[in-house]
Order: C-alpha cells, then structure tokens, then sequence
DNA sequence: CATGAATGAGGATTCATTCAT
DNA sequence: CATGAATGAATCCTCATTCAT
C-alpha cells in the first residue's frame, strides 16, 4: 500500500529527472553530441540507471517528444472543442496554443524535425514511433476540422481541411525553426512572436471569403 | 596543352563523382549515419582519397549545401532582376524557383537545417559557414526587397519587408519538410507542389491591398 | 566497508596493470611502436578499459614516468636529509640511487628524453607535464645544494651548484644512453656499473681541493 | 661528357635540397611529426621524388646522421694526428671538436639517440646502420687511443682507454642534451659553452696524476 | 533497485609509399 | 627524370549498452 505507492511515485520522479536531465541536454547540445553518460551525471544517477526507465537512448528522446506533443494536442484539444469559438478564432488561438507550447518546450519542434529528417532513431520502436505519429496527425485532423467547419459556414474559401492544416502547421513549424536559426545568429532579436502573428493574419486574410 | 586541361577536368570530375556520391547517401541516410567509407565506396575510390577533396567530413557536407544554396540564389536573382515582373508575381516566381531547387536538390533543406539546428558541423571552418549564411542572406535580402517595393506601389499592406521574407522563406520550408515527412509514412502521396501553390496564393491575398 | 576496499583495491590494481603492460611493451618498442591495443591486449583488457584510467596514450604514458621520477627523488631525498652523510658521500650515493632507479626502472631516462626530446606528447596535459618537470627540478636543486654545501665547507673548488649538478646529472644519463646503445649492438658487456663509478670517481677527484 | 656531368651535378643537388628540407624539419618537428610531404614542399619537389633519392623515411634521415658523423670524424681525426698536441690538449680539443660540430650540426646529437633509442628506424637498411656505428666507433677508438697514450705517458691515471673515451663522449652528450632541454623551458639561457668547459676541466683534473 | 566497471563495434583521419603518365 | 594523384594500412579514441554485484 503505502510502501508500494511511495515506490510508485519514487519511480515517477526518478523517471521525471531522467526527462528533465534529458531535455535540458538535447535542447543545448543536440541529440547527437549528448551523451548518455552526461544525461547520468546531471540526473546524478548512473548511465546503468538510464536503461531502467528507457530501453536506448532513441527511445529516451522519443518520450521527451510524446510528452511536449501531449502537451500541445491537449491545448488544441480544449480550443477545439470550446463551441464558443468562431472557426476564424480557433485558428489564432491554435496559433497561440503552439506558440506557447513552442515556449514552454523548446525542444519539441526540434524534437519534431529531428525525428522525421534524422537518420538516427531507427532503434525507435514501432509503438513509440506510432505514438508520435498519432498525436501529430490528432492534431492536424482537428484543425483541418477547424478549416472544413469554416467552409461549410461559407467563411472560408473552398479547399481541403488538410491542405490548410499542412499550411497552418507547415506555416508555425517552419517560422519556429527559421527564427530560431536566425537568433544563433543575432542572438539579441526576438521577432518570432510578432512575425508569427502577421503570418496568421496574412493567412486569415487569405482565407476568408470576401 | 590539352594534357593540363584533361587533367583539371578529370581532377573536377573527381571531386563531382565525390559530391554526387555524398549527396545521394546524405539524403538516404542523414549526415550521422553515412560513412566516408561509405562514400568513397559509391565514389569508386579509396577513403583517404576524399581527404585529398575535401578537408574533412564536415567540409564536404557543407560543400553539398552551398552548391544549391548558389543554385537559388542563381534562380532568385534571375527574377529579382528582371524588371518586367510585378512584385506579386515575382513572389509566385520565386515559390517556383524554391520548389524547382528542392527538386532538383533535395538535401539543400535537411542541409539548412541540419547545419542551423544540429550540433555536430563543429569542424567547419568559419569561411564556409560564412558563405552559407552569406548566401542565405543575401536571398532573403532579395525577397524582402521585392515585398517592400510592393508597399511602395502601395499594392501590398505595409509592414516589414524582412519579416514578410522570413514568412515566405519560413512557409516554403516549413511546407517542404512537413509533406517530407508525411511522404515517409506514407510514401505515395505527392502534395507538396498543390499545397505550396495554395499556401502562396493565400499569402499573396492575404497581403494584397484591397 | 570491506567490500568499498575490495573495489579500491582492485582498481589500483587494474591502474597498475595497466601500467605494467605499458611500462614493458613501451620499453621494448619505444612510444610510437605501441599501440593501445597491444597495451590492452598484454593487460588482458579491451582498449577502452584503457580509457577509464588515463585520458590518453600520452598521459598513460608520463604517468609511468612520474612514478619512475617519483621513486628516484625519494631515494635522493633521503640521502639529501641524512646529515650523517659527508658532501663527497653524499653525491657518491646519489650516484648509487640514479644508477639503481635506473636499475629498477629502465624505461626512466628513456622517458625522460623522450618527453624533453620528443616531437609528440602534444597532448599532455599542463598539468602531468608540469609534475614532470616539478619532480626532476627539484633533484636537480638537492644536487646542486650538496654542492654548494661543499664548496662552504671549504671541500669543493668554487662554482655554481646548478652547473655541477647538471655536470653529474648529464653524466650519468649520457652514460646511461651511451651504455645501452652499445650493449644494443654487443648485447654481452655490460659496465654501465663500472664505467659510472669511474666516471663518478673522476668527478669528485676534479672537484675536491687539494 | 658535359651533360653526364650537368646532370650528375643536378642530382647531386638535388639530393643536398632534400637533406637540407629535412634536416630543418626534422631539428625543428621532430622525426615523427615530420611528414614526407613537408620535406617535399620544402625542397620544392613532389613526394615521389624523394623516393627517387631515398629508400624511405628512415635512411633519409640516417643519411643526415652520416653527415654530421662524418663531418665530426674529420675534425677528431685532425686533432688525432697532430703529433704536436699534447694528450690533455687534445682532449680539450675533441670536447671544442664536438661543441662545434653540433653548434654547426644541431640535429646530430638528437639524431644519435633517436637512432639509439627510437622505437621507429626498423627499415633502416643494414649497410646504412653499420655506416653509423662504424663512425662512431671509430671516433672512439681514437679518444680511447688519446686517453692510453697518456697513461703511457705517465700522465693520466691508470684506465682503461675505451672507458674513458665512453665517459668523454657520454659526458658531451648528456650535457648537451640536458642543456637542450632546460632551454626549452627557459629559451633565454644558454650556459652549454660554460659548462662543458667545466666539465672537462674537472674531467682532467680528476684524471692527471698528481 | 542501482551501479561501477567493462567493452564491442565502429569511424574519422593520417601518411608513407607507389605508379601511370 | 619528375610528379600528381591515389591508396592501404593503421591507430586513436568514443559511446551506447550490458552485467556482476
């Protein structure tokens, strides 16, 4: 009882510093040049340790994902199921949703590219792999939903729901990363959240019937 | 003499037989997971001989890069400088170009990214990396250029040329990594020129003055 | 407990294998000649192991050679302090402790020239190499100080310590690598013993006053 | 006639180019850390063609050795068949004859012992080794004949000849590459004239007759 | 459950040397 | 005779992963 719920939530936690251990290492060094023994020492366990929580380090990396991406499709979730909300506004508020899950989790786009252009996780296993995929394609369907919602309200222009969710996704992801890109350069700039907000207008813009 | 000449052109040769056979593993397997002995292998040459090309891996990963950086910077100024265009369909013009580049050279994206958001590329000497950024730079230079003249003519909404730029550039991306990798699951659908077409004609609605 | 010294123990023991191995195979092929993996191989190690004890070959090493400097400046310490001892003995012992260090120890001049010498151990770090030079400084300072002694003592003609005590420092390691190279070609005579005290007795002859 | 002699001429230039690359190499890199490609550059010449010159590394470099063994034999040998010089001159006169020698001739000492003590040289063809040691010993021989005649003489004490000559030759050779080695940790100084001229002062004293 | 210790399996480089021209 | 170009053979080192305790 006791004993085991503490063992239970001693557990979780160990696991929790793994992940937080983890994530703060990827963000800074990427997942190549992390290793698993740095991830060890700042976790203040032992590398043996790791392997009892995450069968390899893909695998590791992989979960950091789920939980970053868990956090989105939940944020797009409420938005979309919020009936409240006109078809125009869910998708700023969408908007908002990545932006900020951008910004609580920087790693997940990384994360996010990583994982669908890299040439490592191949030892990833099917069901994480899946899981990843599930969420991000939840996600786009909700949008997309957003979209054909709009349409059949005559708000929006006609067109595939999932052709402007690839867009909307496309559109954030692609800011993401480019600012992102840029900072390393010019560290001092900030423009994303500005940029971001003109690229939604511009697409709303775009979309709405006249 | 004729000797010299067939000489530097079977030296040139070499060096593109290297590129061409790096160029297609890099795309198949990622930058980490290929080999230089891979690459000599497909080169038809011995590992130490790549090391009379390039200076090392890295080198020769970015050498990749700039090729088709300076193959759309080529395209892009091509339309920049031809004055018979209108502002908003040199934009279109330059979406053909970005999408013709990535077909011709599919690795220049995974290039950029790679080299922007990975870790490794340490080795890269700083002159290299210069000319990659400088090209980047100058595109995006060239692209902000043509949105600001569209303000001039008072046909586009105000605002900033460079962040319009980062937008168009971010979109382009954004869309060419994402329908890549839905490509990976499942392999058969091609949407990529259809949903950019789209993405671009609302950006360019979405920007017009009414 | 026990079972913390047990792992101590067999660590050191471990480290010391490790420099057995080294200290024969390097002795016996010179520096370059040795591979890690030969080293590894005579431990009973795999090559990696190596690498949990010493960062690298060149550390691995002047390892072996501090532990040689350590030993000779010992013996030559406790001479030093013995006040029993007159200035004439005195340096007569030294010449009985390099002679067995020697003895005990032979990769130590061999080291010694090599890390003064050589081209590589490039990659030595400050502090190792300072710890070197620290250790062979300071016996250089007890020579030169008994000396000195002497020449107060109204024993020794006048002169600088320091220079004598390189005069019998050369002398003794010239004769050493002179020695040795000559039994490499005549491998069945062997007065190093002989010729050093000669040498020795030379020495102190051309120092006392009269 | 003309032309055989030109070209004979030519090559034995040449060769001189090469050695001369490599000789500064070599005193300043070291034998290992010097590539055959930087002797090449050197000499202004192609890698290939040192091979035309030279079997390999190893007897290009003791090629150099010879050089400077020979250039020394010439000199001992003239001090040798003075029949005016006293025998206590004469060795005061092999010790400028050396002191010369590698102040003309840096590398020879290093070369010695690399050749002596060096893991590397295997290759060394045989003829090429016996030249060296031959030299050698001959020089000895001829200090030893030196050190005889004077306990012949009644001059020195009672002593084997070849014994001394080993401490004569032993002693330069350890202060020499004593000195060299100080000097690398402090550049500034330079005490070797001083104290070899000590150092066979109390050699002579030590070994006079009273 | 946790870990210290060990390692196998690579992978990027380097360089002396060769050979066709 | 000279060489540009090519390479085979090594070697150091790294790191994810395992296992006895």
């Amino acid at each position: 009882m006791g004993i085991q719920e503490r063992k239970n939530r001693e557990k979780t936690m160990r696991r929790q510093q793994i992940l937080n251990a983890a994530k703060e290492l990827f963000l800074i060094k990427g997942f190549n040049s992390t290793t698993i023994e740095e991830i060890a020492q700042k976790a203040e366990l032992s590398p043996a340790t790791i392997y009892l929580y995450f069968r390899n380090k893909d695998e590791l990396y992989a979960n950091l994902n789920i939980i970053s991406m868990q956090y989105l499709f939940d944020r797009i979730e409420k938005i979309y199921k919020n009936k409240k909300l006109s078809c125009e506004s869910k998708i700023l508020k969408f908007k908002d949703a990545m932006y900020d899950t951008f910004r609580y989790e920087p790693l997940i786009l990384r994360n996010i590219f990583h994982i669908q252009l890299e040439d490592a996780l191949s030892s990833l296993s099917k069901d994480l792999l899946d899981q990843v995929n599930n969420l991000s394609h939840k996600i786009l369907i909700m949008i997309s939903n957003v979209y054909e919602e709009g349409v059949r309200q005559g708000k929006f222009r006609d067109g595939l729901g999932i052709a402007h969710a690839d867009i909307i996704w496309s559109t954030f992801t692609g800011l993401v990363i480019w600012e992102e890109a840029k900072r390393k350069i010019d560290p001092c700039k900030d423009f994303l959240k500005a940029t971001l907000d003109r690229a939604f207008d511009i697409f709303c813009r775009g979309v709405v019937k006249k």
